[in-house]
DNA sequence: ATCGCCTCCTGCGCGC
DNA sequence: TGCGCGCAGGAGGCGA
């Protein structure tokens, strides 16, 4: 499940191979991802050249001089670049082929990806005009959090996990912050403290931040013929582990469900 | 504005 | 070993 460190690291893979380059065809095989993608692409991109690759949240912003191509991996997306010749494989639902041969094809199992199009400018786009801001610039601190968390209700892990508040703070990070932060996951979100929250920013930025790091490694599979990109081992001390001992007081790991998302805590560490 | 539930889809794990 | 069932999960949409 592409968290932002996978989305980050997919970005910094496929960078090199596609930016400067011109598209020579589109490939639709499944348009039936989250949203269809738009048949508009056929006509909208065989000529131009990639500007940019960047990333806001967790989707891939493909910069072209007349728009913006948007891609999202959902929970089981992937992209390659491959040669044009390479054969499809089950789940290639998308491809862009450049005038050097090479491919980008995303490959997405369950179909909870998106492909999206759109020109003007960022804040005009609806899916990104809302969205708070990435959490390892300086706009994501303890004041903003704190903030923004006053009078809320809703459990601090499904604050950090509102787009609204703050992006890219998938389902395992959220458990696996708010442990090192020692904060319960059902605990009001307008009820932790602000030196607890100080310590929850600077526990997600550093979760994230290695994070990349580590997919650092991995970014040559994006050549791979074989494979999925590696992405990289977790080291997680309560994420899955219901039942088994905390790592830092023995007592037994539990698990609950917050807004339909499995929820994991220690009930020795976390208040 | 905010909250909570529903939905999309497929592979996997579990029980037998 | 094989089969069938139920569930996980990102995140937008919607109703309250």
């Amino acid at each position: 499940m592409p968290e932002l460190p996978e989305v980050e690291t997919t970005r910094r893979g496929i960078e090199p191979h596609i930016k400067g380059q011109t598209v020579a065809k589109v490939s639709i095989r499944c348009p039936k991802l989250r949203w269809p993608i738009p048949k508009s692409l056929y006509k909208n991109l065989p000529g131009k050249t990639i500007l940019a690759v960047e990333r806001r949240a967790k989707y891939l912003l493909v910069r072209f001089e007349h728009g913006t191509l948007m891609m999202h991996l959902g929970m089981t997306g992937s992209m390659r670049i491959s040669p044009a010749t390479r054969q499809w494989k089950k789940h290639d639902h998308f491809a862009l082929t450049f005038t050097n041969k090479k491919q980008l094809r995303l490959h997405d199992p369950r179909k909870f990806g998106s492909v999206l199009w759109y020109r003007g400018t960022d804040e005009k786009q609806k899916l990104l005009a809302k969205l708070g801001p990435e959490p390892l610039t300086d706009n994501f601190d303890a004041d903003y959090l704190y903030n923004k968390s006053k009078k809320r209700t809703a459990t601090i892990k499904q604050h950090i996990m509102n787009n609204h508040v703050v992006v890219g703070v998938g389902n395992i990070y959220a458990s696996e912050s708010l442990f090192m932060s020692g904060i319960h996951p059902t605990r009001a979100a307008g009820k932790v403290s602000k030196a607890r929250m100080s310590t929850l920013v600077d526990n997600i930025k550093i979760i994230l931040q290695r994070s990349i790091e580590q997919g650092g490694t991995t970014l040559r599979d994006f050549l791979n013929e074989n494979g999925e990109p590696g992405y990289f081992a977790q080291q997680l001390n309560v994420y899955d582990r219901a039942g088994e001992q905390c790592v830092d007081c023995n007592r037994i790991i539990k698990s609950v469900v917050l807004g339909q998302r499995s929820t994991f805590y220690c009930p020795g560490c976390q208040r």
